[in-house]
DNA sequence: ACGGAATAGTTGGCATGCTAAGTATTAACA
DNA sequence: TGTTAATACTTAGCATGCCAACTATTCCGT
């Protein structure tokens, strides 16, 4: 009694492909001495710096906790700095250093020649309509989390 | 200059709904006292035994030394056994124990019930055409990793 | 203003995931 | 046959990721 093959089929193609994509772009980074979560946090950092580490986390759907020690190292290797925030003694303010910014621009660069090769031969209105998928698909997730964790 | 900002935007989209589900289903099967890659394998496992580690390893796309420790911890668990086999000593075979049968089709439940909610109100032709488009991704991948490790 | 709740960051402990290096066994070939 | 290469598993060391517990601050209701 199978409920649905085609839905198993998709999750096991989402999950492969999303894999893929994760693997190749790593393959690339850590050629230039980066990671993966590090090159995705210096991305987001190039677009809106001064984000507390919670803010921080939160756009990148982490934990607090992983977020600490992910900026503990870009902080050893010179990528970022934390800075302290005069209006909340509690609040670090991340900021890139110009290493960090320079790095930042190599993964844009990286990232932006990963989706040429991959895209190269897709046509942008099927990437449209997954994407609206993915957005439905999404917020059923949502909502069945908020079944089991209402408030 | 964005060479293709839909492409950019289909990645973000691809990558949270892979988390969210994958966390979802996580939270679901961490209630049952077992993880994602345990559940993952036990689901392999309930379809076909007497698998070496590197055989499932390889379809589970885990490396080696990551089955190793897993199986350890699936055998401490009682999930799991490692079984001799007589026509090569290097090799171990993987088989469920009654209680590793009994988590399997738990787990096989639980993941049912997740896409019946995840899935009810997507259109089945919706999800077809996203895995076709997922194979040809993943198979641009495939050919840009071959140029730089062709063989 | 004060005491407790909420928030920001940290730390500890665990489970994955990887690569690289090591051991045992088998295969291959000269 | 005997040396070398390949294969299967393991171990070591690192980087994420999580949750739970802790400290330091700030907020909020009375």
């Amino acid at each position: 009694m199978k409920p649905d093959p085609i839905s198993s089929e998709f999750l096991e193609s989402l999950t492969k492909v999303s894999r893929k994509i994760r693997t190749a772009f790593n393959q690339q980074v850590t050629a230039h001495g980066l990671t993966y979560p590090r090159a995705r946090t210096l991305l987001r950092l190039s677009k809106k710096q001064n984000m507390t580490q919670s803010e921080l986390a939160c756009e990148l759907e982490l934990e607090q906790a992983t977020m600490v020690r992910l900026l503990d190292r870009m902080e050893e290797n010179g990528l970022i700095e934390r800075r302290a925030d005069a209006s909340d003694r509690r609040v670090k303010l991340i900021v890139l250093t110009p290493y960090g910014e320079e790095q930042a621009a190599l993964v844009q660069s990286i990232g932006e020649g990963l989706r040429m090769q991959v895209f190269a031969d897709i046509d942008p209105e099927e990437l449209r309509a997954s994407i609206a998928l993915f957005e439905r698909i999404s917020a059923n997730v949502a909502e069945m989390d908020d079944i089991h964790v209402p408030a």
